[in-house]
DNA sequence: ATGAAAGCGCTAACAT
DNA sequence: ATGTTAGCGCTTTCAT
């Protein structure tokens, strides 16, 4: 016996009615919670739905109402425990408030981000919120569409450059600044960053501040260069690293260098161990070889020898207020002013003197 | 200007069939991909659907064929990497066969979980992967109720006794058994282990081996025991830790007892961590005052320090296989023979001798 | 407060 | 190959 002809004896509206002895209007009125129904037809529509073990259809109810109560969340990569945390503030923000998540991976590539985009459109989610893998306004076309189709949008950690949507970021400017002065005065001079993001060049002049988290990261670091008046190195700014393949060939690609870099900042935890394991492969040691920084204070960060310096963010209220935004947007609310995420600098052990 | 009214024009099967001058059946079996459509109706609908940037409803679509190509995912804790990782595994499978991921969390509690499930179901989901977060029979009516409803169910890394359904877990008796005999063997006698279900019992023998994993787990403890013809312990099986205010009162009640655990094995990487903390507060060093294993070998338990001893469970490939497993069933498929996923005991320098 | 009937956007059945 | 006619299960007019 197939499944779906068992599926399809489901009781519908029209059943509870027949049962309740009342019209089919009546009874949505009731089971759905609108217009006026009285007391007495409650009651047998209740007892009809709870006999004929009634549920409704969702998807029904949604084609009519143009709502599906779901939330699309597109993520560069859900394994990534930063956006776990994330995810975990939007589920349960979303949740509280009778709203779906339907999930999306983008693998940090443009291509597969559009696709996760059009299938959402597709399946009429009310809105979304994605960490775009890409600051290219090349790009975010389909970023448009969403709100060309009236749709609700917003924009996690990263922010798009002409796109005038709602971005829920940390400003990166003070403790970039903080974690390359702590590097700058223990004597660094040529500092790497490594990203997975995507950008529009090699490196990002400050004028772009305020809109990707990249820019604003070495806005922080060129600003605590200059007020140690040290020449920033902008080749060291690593984008696309966004798998160990990618990682072991930036990390090659700074070590071959004439003069290899003596510290590193990782934008997140993936790349972070990522760079550890492959510092490991070739015998470099952290901090002795390597001085190093990565961005999110994970647990593990601190019980790791040597504990890591870390730039702290508020992953999972950010998650929540992405979520909360985007739910008043849809129910034509206020959001309030968007609250400041602060990063903070946790200096440890994994920096050393030169 | 309400977003909602700006919706309400995207075109539809209708608009597009009148722009190619064609009937709306002919349109829809253009754009939809089925039924026979001359080359030049089809060239015609495509174009116009071009012109109109016509996109399909697949919730309308879903109405008719009676299937929504999403899949559900009820975790309980999708912050937990754990998780994260299988979510991948399922997310891209899932994503190759056309199929989408609704992602639901329970909590670890049954009524959050019954609500997801409930949820699910309404929203017309094909299939459901669950990680139960109870293995009473009690708690799993709404297990039932899926498969009652037609649709396809796995178990995901927890078996429900009693429920006669497909779970994708490991076997952990052999690891277990083998992490204990490590421990037995560095002279340890009194060993905890914690984990975030809920369970029928306090402890569990082995009779139910083969359904939970906790079952598992400490039926392979117990083997380790009698080999080594040492008492087993019951009453360190501790459930429920499930946060980290329940692993803090477990740890006082461990250690508060005459005789305190030498060694504690963590259900996972978040009990882990949370122990870990909880021993540091205290001033508990590993391994002098308490040896440690947990489950899932995740980067940073290699370098951490002390480096932990894990056992290794393939949690990724799991997670394809729960998704590769559910389409098949959906599709009328034989999903071929269950392969064997194999946890693997990685000693390392958490074990200390007594 | 209630009911009849008309849709939502699409697919399915039955013609031709 | 194409068109016509019914629906899917629900909400929403518009009557009464």
């Amino acid at each position: 016996m197939s499944l779906g002809n068992i599926r399809s004896k489901a009781p519908t509206v029209a059943d509870v009615a027949r049962e309740a002895q009342v019209s089919k209007a009546q009874a949505a009125r009731a089971l759905g919670g609108y217009g006026s129904v009285s007391e007495d037809v409650l009651a047998r529509v209740m007892a009809a739905a709870q006999k004929l073990a009634y549920r409704p259809n969702e998807l029904a109810r949604s084609m009519n109402t143009g709502r599906s109560n779901t939330l699309g969340v597109i993520v560069g990569d859900i394994e990534n425990p930063h956006f776990g945390l994330a995810l975990r503030g939007i589920a349960d923000v979303a949740r509280q408030a009778g709203y779906h998540v339907l999930l999306g991976n983008s693998d940090e590539t443009a291509a597969d981000e559009q696709d996760a985009v059009r299938v959402m459109l597709e399946k009429q989610v009310d809105g979304i919120i994605i960490a775009p893998c890409s600051s290219l306004p090349a790009d975010s076309a389909h970023l448009a569409q969403i709100l060309a189709d009236g749709r609700a949008l917003k924009l996690f950690d990263r922010g798009v450059p002409g796109l005038a949507v709602e971005t829920i970021m940390v400003d990166f400017t003070a403790s970039a600044r903080q974690a390359t002065l702590a590097l700058l005065d223990a004597g660094h001079r040529r500092i790497a960053y490594l990203t997975s993001m995507t950008l529009d060049k090699p490196f990002v002049s400050s004028s772009e501040l305020g809109l990707t988290p990249v820019a604003q990261r070495v806005a922080g670091m060129e600003q605590a260069f200059a007020e140690r008046e040290v020449a920033f190195v902008p080749g060291l700014i690593k984008t696309r690293a966004s798998s160990d393949a990618a990682i072991a060939a930036i990390i090659d690609d700074l070590f071959h260098h004439a003069v290899p870099p003596s510290a590193l900042i990782a934008s997140d935890s993936l790349i972070a161990m990522s760079v550890l394991r492959e510092l490991g492969n070739r015998g470099l040691k952290v901090p002795q070889d390597l001085s190093f920084v990565m961005f999110d204070n994970f647990p593990w960060t601190e019980i790791v020898s040597p504990p890591l310096s870390v730039i702290a963010q508020p992953v999972y209220e950010m998650g929540r207020e992405a979520a909360r935004r985007i739910i008043c947007d849809l129910r034509g609310e206020e959001a309030g002013v968007m609250p400041n995420f602060d990063a903070a600098f946790i200096p440890r052990r994994s920096i050393g003197q030169i």
